[in-house]
DNA sequence: TCTGGGGTCCTAGGACCC
DNA sequence: TCTGGGGTCCTAGGACCC
């Protein structure tokens, strides 16, 4: 049997949850750029405010219905995210990080009433420590535990928590689920599906699975045998999960110069290489993209992209100097840049970074030292105190972010204060 | 006016090989 | 007039997820 554990609302929820005076008010998260709606709390879903709406669209609510609006607090969540994430793995035998709101458990060999007991426990311990609200499903597939994940969110009855033993009892919940609320089945699937008259989950699950494979892919037959209860999606192992790592956002204007995008560039491959190094990796290839803004239509658009391949490595001069090398390449003038960004693939183990022989043994333990260093440096005194060089310099790129409430739980200064 | 960021997997089609 | 064909590797792009 496999579990999804799901937190409700979860960027909105870490909000009320520092915010107390946010409880039981509609709420909604922002895009980077403060540009459309990314996260509701239950209130501002009852309004009828869509995902990914317009953030202009919804100013109507503030004055109406004290809609509270927030910038996006990614520090915030990644860590409320990782706080959880523990608790889970405490509880749990065995786990799988699906999102940063999300996780799978294996949970083989339980008695229903056990898991419906375990389950309730879980979720009493997560909303004690955290002040986050999970919702649990419970199935014989990933597929299917997604779909009970939905029935626990939907009906207040099941206190969050839906187990979903025998196959056939899905039949009822599928027959009233449109196949775009399958997990794995998107808009343009969907509406393929239904030109062969496919609209429910239902239909899809009775479906021939060798015809759906002509018709679609191996991707969707999995779905389709993952709807009859035939496990095809195992959980993933931690250290085989991670292929590629990417950094980038769009800039609170256009910019038009390569010195004015070189900054930004500096300051997401610092980013993308921390992380790298949180993982124990290294990387042979980094990619640079850089492209204008596509909504623009007024515009002249531009979207490149360039590849460099490298010597293992995981030391942040070597993969800015690469990165700085391929924006070069691809930037050209006269064009208004609206977003550039880095992404590090071909990953291997830190532990088996070859010695090559332009580079030896000690100049590699040299350079991990120093990265070691700076590592040291940034963890206790913030995240970008030791630099590259051109990551100062014009800051024209950072986004526009009005509202953003504090780093309540990974900065000294900005802790919230208690008093007694 | 504003239009997210970070991922994965699969497929089609070209290049190349024998 | 004939002008292979099958396998493999790689890349770009599509579809999806949260």
């Amino acid at each position: 049997m496999i579990a999804l554990i799901d937190c409700n609302n979860f960027f909105a929820s870490c909000e009320q949850v520092f915010q107390p005076q946010l409880a039981g008010k509609p709420l909604v998260v922002l895009s980077n750029n403060d540009g459309n709606v990314i996260a509701r709390s239950s209130e501002a879903k009852k309004l009828g405010i869509g995902m990914g709406v317009l953030a202009g669209s919804v100013r109507e609510f503030v004055r109406s219905h004290e809609l509270q609006i927030r910038s996006s607090n990614y520090a915030l969540y990644g860590d409320m995210s990782s706080r959880i994430m523990d608790i889970l793995e405490e509880l749990l035998p065995k786990i799988e990080r699906y999102s940063i709101d999300e996780a799978f458990a294996d949970v083989s060999g339980l008695s229903r009433e056990r898991l419906v007991e375990l389950f309730r426990f879980v979720r009493y311990r997560v909303q004690r420590h955290t002040g986050i609200q999970v919702s649990i499903g419970v199935a014989r597939t990933k597929t299917l535990a997604k779909a009970a994940n939905r029935l626990a969110k939907r009906h207040p009855e099941l206190a969050g928590v839906c187990v979903g033993m025998e196959t056939e009892s899905f039949g009822k919940t599928l027959e009233q689920m449109e196949t775009r609320d399958v997990w794995g089945i998107g808009g343009k699937i969907s509406k393929k599906l239904s030109g062969f008259g496919i609209d429910n989950a239902k239909q899809l699950r009775d479906a021939d699975p060798v015809w759906i494979k002509k018709q679609f892919s191996v991707v969707l037959m999995r779905t389709v045998l993952e709807l009859r209860g035939e496990s095809c999606l195992k959980l993933e192992e931690p250290e085989e999960s991670r292929k590629s790592l990417m950094c980038g956002r769009s800039f609170g204007k256009p910019l038009k110069e390569l010195e004015d995008i070189r900054p930004a560039l500096t300051h997401f491959v610092q980013n993308a290489v921390t992380r790298l190094w949180k993982y124990k990796q290294a990387t042979s290839a980094i990619t640079v993209y850089l492209s204008t803004n596509r909504f623009r239509k007024n515009i002249t658009q531009r979207s490149v992209s360039a590849s460099v391949e490298l010597e293992v490595t995981n030391n942040l001069m070597q993969l800015n100097a690469a990165a700085q090398r391929a924006l070069e390449q691809i930037f050209e003038s006269g064009f208004e840049y609206h977003k550039v960004g880095v992404l590090l693939h071909d990953f291997i183990s830190v532990k088996n970074i070859p010695a090559t022989l332009f580079e030896t043994e000690t100049s590699i333990q040299a350079s991990q030292q120093l990265m070691g260093a700076v590592k040291k440096i940034n963890q206790k005194f913030g995240r970008y105190t030791v630099a590259s060089a051109s990551v100062s310099g014009s800051s024209d790129w950072r986004a526009r972010s009005k509202s953003r409430s504090p780093a309540f739980t990974t900065c000294w200064n900005e802790l919230p204060l208690v008093r007694a």
